[in-house]
RNA sequence: GCGGAUAUGAUCUAGUGGUUAUGAUAGUGGCUUCCCAAGCCACUCACCCGGGUUCAAAUCCCGGUAUCCGCACCA
């Protein structure tokens, strides 16, 4: 079988200490990979990236939340509607059924449920304990009186449940982001697409609380002549911020910031931008949350165009729920300039007529006629336990007040750039792979960005000779007491040494040679041009802290 | 999930019923004292897993797992 770049890269990286496939001595999992080494490096590295545009740049703040969630939150957030599959277990035959596939083709799901009409298909006994089962794996929280629990889909949810804590961190202003980096699971059917499909995956998420009617972003001014590159479907362009915002090719402001943000962020991590753009997704594509969506687009030689960032206006959505499943209130206040007054209508229920007629059901209805906004009646109709009651006008009296009002409450809209980190790593790797010959052999080499890559700065001494040898470890000891990340090598032959650095993506090399002996000097060799320079000695860790 | 192909050291690979399981690359130790995978010597490491057929299985059969390609699913 021809080998495409993917093989390459994941037999380097296997080879190298990037990626290897998980529980390899077992068989292996599809959708699982563990980061070598070097993979786990330059993973941080890109975090840390990350990290400096969002916590830096943009004063987000960040949090940490568990993996392990609440079936409830998940519930209100929509995810376990959203792609749910009923099953059943038989413990007679050790076997789980979609119950969609065992019941009469005539019986909804729901009423064979209802009618205890699902049996198994192999032993016919009824089964019982029907439990959705989706993409999201599933777990139990405690033994035996047990709670019910997913690993998380998303890092979202948890800075969403945590809202009404960071609003007051925030000193109770607007905007705000809150970001989380960590892991995601989801039980893909079918994980084709090796290291870009996972079902456990590393995930970037930040949170940005607006105001729904003041969805501008305080930087946006700096960054409006900068362009976008977008792809309409049809073909890719350029235009400014600026005009996209104003055109409405992208709504407001704020989701403009972070499309800005997210293409400035991959370019500096190494990311090819003749192999990037921005695609917005139509009405039928947006996830359950979504107003608006645009996905950072990374092209593969091997997979064509990758989603790497969803960038979405979650609007009010995840918010509004939890408010709704739990009544925490998680509204955000904004204080009028000048203290409004405002002629308002309340209902003032009459109890002593509501309690007779109404009886058990008297208090409910006297808490909705108390928060009830009104317009012209002529009938009042409230709806109660599903059903809808007239209310006769003998039990209320509808008073005009003047009321004060200092502020307004309102559920804040979301702006959600969500990266996975893993896609981009690949990406990262795959733009960055470059092969040539050299005497006729293959030579492979990675042209990471500085930033990125795991080992910044190769040492060796040109020869195993005690007296080279001693003052190459010195230097490898002063650059790592610096911060910064080297390799020390005296193995092989000299240029082995360079050609295993190149492989990783070092970005320099260090060499002592007899001439640093007499005047104090040694080479750097720059990986992509491979040409040499000369510097002192003791210039040398500034001229390298310099580079990063 | 369905159908097809594939599975031999870290990597690439020879072997198609009986081999001490081939070769190369990489790796390690040494020699060489050397600026781009040089050379020499030595060494380490493999038949995906589980059953079956057979006197004998890396090789044939069945099942599983993984990878790749279609289809479906998902975003």
């Amino acid at each position: 079988m021809p080998q495409d770049i993917y093989d390459k890269i994941m037999m380097l990286a296997k080879r190298r200490g990037f990626i290897y496939p998980s529980f390899e001595i077992y068989g292996g999992v599809a959708g699982f990979y563990d980061y070598g080494p070097l993979g786990s490096q330059l993973k941080n590295n890109i975090e840390k990236i990350w990290r400096e545009y969002y916590l830096l740049k943009d004063k987000c703040v960040e949090i940490s939340t568990p993996t392990v969630t609440l079936y409830e939150v998940l519930k209100a957030s929509g995810h376990v509607d959203e792609f749910t599959d009923l099953t059943v277990d038989c413990k007679k035959c050790k076997q789980s059924y979609k119950v969609e596939d065992i019941i009469d083709e005539k019986l909804s799901v729901e009423n064979a449920i209802k009618e205890e009409k699902v049996k198994c298909p192999n032993c016919g006994v009824k089964l019982k304990d029907v439990h959705p089962v989706n993409l999201m794996f599933s777990t139990k929280i405690g033994i035996g009186k047990s709670r019910d629990a997913f690993l998380r889909p998303e890092t979202a949810q948890g800075i969403f449940t945590d809202f009404h804590l960071l609003y007051r961190y925030a000193r109770e202003k607007l905007p705000f982001g809150v970001i989380q980096i960590g892991r995601g699971y989801r039980n893909e059917v079918s994980p084709r697409q090796g290291a870009i499909r996972l079902r456990e995956f590393s995930m970037a998420e930040a949170e940005i609380f607006f105001d729904p009617k003041d969805k501008k972003h305080p930087n946006f001014e700096k960054i409006k002549d900068e362009q976008i590159i977008l792809f309409d479907n049809i073909k890719e362009t350029k235009i400014t911020f600026e005009k996209a915002v104003k055109d409405k090719v992208i709504d407001n402001q704020a989701l403009a910031y972070y499309i800005y943000l997210t293409q400035d962020f991959l370019l500096s991590t190494g990311i090819d931008a003749k192999k990037f753009r921005f695609r917005k997704h139509g009405e039928n594509e947006l996830a359950h949350y979504a107003t608006e969506c645009w996905d950072a687009e990374i092209y593969s030689e091997r997979f064509g165009w990758i989603e790497c960032v969803g960038i979405a206006d979650r609007s009010a959505y995840d918010l509004r729920s939890h408010i709704e499943s739990t009544n925490t209130d998680m509204y955000a206040i904004k204080k009028f300039e000048k203290p409004k007054t405002v002629k308002i209508k309340k209902i003032t229920p009459k109890m002593d007529a509501l309690g007779p007629l109404f009886k058990g059901k008297a208090g409910k209805i006297k808490n909705i006629l108390e928060n009830m906004v009104i317009k012209d009646i002529t009938k009042l109709l409230i709806e109660i336990d599903g059903e809808t009651v007239e209310i006769p006008d003998n039990c209320y009296e509808i008073v005009e007040k003047i009321e004060k009002q200092a502020m307004e409450k309102f559920v804040p809209h979301v702006i959600e750039p969500s990266y996975g980190i893993d896609r981009i790593l690949y990406c990262i790797l795959e733009h960055s792979y470059n092969e040539t010959e050299k005497k006729g052999v293959e030579y492979r080499l990675l042209k990471l960005n500085i930033n990125v890559a795991p080992i910044k700065v190769g040492v060796f001494p040109l020869i195993n000779d005690q007296k080279l040898v001693k003052i190459a470890r010195e230097i490898d000891l002063d650059l790592r007491n610096a911060g910064i990340a080297t390799y020390y090598d005296d193995g092989g032959t000299i240029g082995r040494r360079y050609a295993r650095m190149d492989e990783v993506g070092t970005p320099f090399c260090l060499t002592v040679d007899h001439e640093t002996l007499k005047d104090k000097t040694i080479t750097i060799r720059d990986r992509d041009t491979t040409k040499q320079k000369r510097k002192k000695l003791d210039e040398i860790v500034v001229y390298i802290k310099d580079k990063l």
